[in-house]
DNA sequence: AAAGTCATGGTACACTCGTACCATGATGAC
DNA sequence: GTCATCATGGTACGAGTGTACCATGACTTT
């Protein structure tokens, strides 16, 4: 097993010249992304993660151990991220819940690089995973989750009409996001097109 | 290369005892079908495929070629079982545009084995090649491009007031069936609940 | 100064996979 | 009756993969 949570007796090292464990770990999970983003889950081997990192493949192992570990560990970083940038877009706009809420949903769309990688890493993984063992990680199920419990607290503070129905509101926002950003991924539609989608269901929610 | 169309001068062996090409083909493709049931598209070798057909290496190759030959044959397949089932569903109801509609969005939804099995494959198949090559071969867009035209000929059938963005509702009802379906298969959702999400995004559509 | 740990490289092993090749009955054509 | 063609089996080969194993400098600790 790797380093672990090493109780460090050694509080040496933070500023040394060669990367830092973290430094290392991130070098290699960005190789990852890159691999992944132009060859599929398949094209990433030890090997070609270890080139495309710079490093060699016995470093890879060690700071990852083995292959499902590797992956289980750039799931747990997408999703992290993708958590991350979720909370990011949710602060940065002003405290209405209707904007809160958009926010939040656009960021599950590939927009930029970033998050189109992250959702093809996303996709890959996860469906892998379903397909190959019949269950994804508990991370993979945690961003959606967050997502319609997100969505859920900003329709409630929105004040709806009594008549809304929240629960399904929310399923409906998030697996439609999900849907949206298939499409995307997929070429069938441009982010453009589907957020224009998107706001059409949001008129008409907040309408309603 | 297989057989091919082979304009056959001999109309010899019809009703053979042995099985007829079209049958073997059938027997072949079954067999991928419960193996990236549960195993995955990883788990579809020649071999575990052979093995589970019952017959030998050769005869896959014989009869499919290549690797990427084979799963091609195997999206085309799943491709038009699909648009079978989506036809016959959309027969099986009365002329009400409405009720034509749901019964043809509701095809989409694993509900049954059957359904289950070809969105597994779908996306198996759909996800490594967009994956892996960037783009998925053509019959992997027409399922769902079918299905936004014939959303669009419902609505349209159905008399909706004027005011009503018929392209952009299409949209909206395709990807939230694409995402509905992925929740089921995830196990997130039953197929009960997204069912009745789907008829309440349908309610608020007809009822506007 | 010795010893131990950490971070790293190189490499060999066993295995699986896709594919190509060779063989052989059966069936129909001439 | 000979011969080509079809449908099928068996198997060998080369490539790639994950992983385990051994080696070696650089630091820390004692």
């Amino acid at each position: 097993m790797p380093p672990e949570k090493t109780v460090t007796p050694s509080p040496s090292r933070p500023p040394s010249p060669s990367p830092s464990r973290e430094e290392r770990r991130r070098q290699i999970l960005d190789a990852v992304g890159r691999i992944i983003l132009d060859g599929g889950l398949s094209g990433a081997t030890f090997r070609s993660i270890a080139t495309e990192a710079g490093v060699s493949v016995r470093l890879v192992q060690y700071y990852f151990g083995t292959r499902d570990e590797l992956l289980l560990a750039v799931q747990e970083d997408v999703a992290a991220r993708s958590t991350a940038r979720l909370i990011d877009r949710l602060e940065a706009t002003d405290g209405s819940p209707r904007e809160g809420l958009r926010a939040m949903l656009i960021s599950f769309i590939p927009t930029d690089d970033d998050s189109r990688i992250a959702m093809l890493m996303y996709v890959s993984l996860h469906t892998s995973w379903l397909m190959d063992r019949g269950s994804a990680p508990e991370d993979s199920y945690a961003v959606p989750r967050l997502g319609h419990a997100t969505i859920v607290d900003h329709l409630e503070r929105a004040g709806l009409g009594e008549d809304v129905d929240i629960d399904t509101e929310a399923t409906l926002l998030m697996t439609l996001v999900t849907g949206l950003s298939l499409w995307v991924l997929d070429g069938m539609h441009t982010a453009e097109e589907v957020i224009a989608a998107l706001d059409h269901q949001l008129n008409r929610l907040f309408a309603g």
